[in-house]
DNA sequence: CGATTTGTAACTTGTGGTGTTACGTATGGC
DNA sequence: GCCATACGTAACACCACAAGTTACAAATCG
């Protein structure tokens, strides 16, 4: 995986323990993710810094989630992991000597600055609630936002 | 540098280009951007390929702008290098079995089409003229769009 | 007490742009 | 015709960073 997947995995993870019964061990959520418990932990330690998540040792620990689906955004996770670097392209040189290279990351910044707002916007329009309802339906046969068949095409694969 | 600079650094490098009297060496052009002359011929055969540019080989020979400023925009030289990949976070699969992770990758997905849409639209909508206009107020004493100083404080630097 | 589970440090791995070296090929002045 | 000039490309090293892995300490509960 080329690209950083902390948020999309948290997201993943967070539906799922609102759906347990009780806690959900590190190792269970690393076979959820298809990864390694310690991966979990040092993604989730974020979340629990930003009060999403607690985390309790010993038996019958693991991670509860303390806050209702419908209070968190996808923006709200976004923060928690640590706000990850957005965008894989951007300047050579964020502070050039030369006037040519200036107005060129005026440019560039400006269109990165916009679509970074978009993004923004829209992580903090959803609800973890909307996704978990979205969940239902595929559930029950329905594929409701959009076609999933080839959601990866520009955005993860090569 | 962690991020991807060929979109930049070509616009930085078509501007010089357009100021040149005649054509500019991959080593001149190495110097400008502060790199190698192979980088410069490696990204610039796109562009070649792309018909913005021409190169002639041996003596007087180097690389020279096609065509006017004005009609090429920053969208036509991100398709000419290839359309590189736009964003470092994604999902963590493409292709998952599961129900939730498939319901997250749809909202992801959503949201990040709509800032790569917005984003596609910016580079569209400036010429390369555009910049070069710019390029020349800084050359006058005045700075035009959008304060400079903090440009990549969120889209380059750590 | 001992099994369970989190908390971290430390190291390895994979990836992709960038940097670098080397060499082949085409061009044009002398 | 030679030869310096320049592009064209292959091959390899380098770097940053998320992810994967190993190891061990610390806390908790039956």
């Amino acid at each position: 995986m080329q690209l950083d997947g902390r948020l999309s995995r948290m997201l993943h993870l967070l539906i799922h323990m609102d759906r347990a019964k009780g806690p959900v061990t590190s190792t269970d959520a690393a076979e959820m993710l298809h990864t390694n418990p310690v991966v979990v932990r040092r993604t989730m330690a974020g979340l629990r810094d930003a009060g999403l998540v607690r985390s309790v040792k010993g038996h019958a620990g693991g991670w509860t989630l303390l806050k209702p689906l419908d209070s968190v955004t996808m923006l709200d996770v976004y923060h928690a992991v640590g706000e990850p670097r957005i965008f894989a392209i951007g300047l050579a040189d964020p502070a050039p000597d030369c006037l040519v290279e200036q107005a060129v990351n005026a440019s560039m910044t400006h269109a990165l600055k916009k679509a970074e707002a978009m993004l923004i916007a829209q992580l903090g329009d959803i609800t973890l609630a909307e996704i978990a309802r979205d969940f239902e339906q595929r559930l029950s046969g329905h594929a409701t936002q959009g076609e999933f068949s080839d959601a990866g095409s520009m955005v993860a694969s090569p």
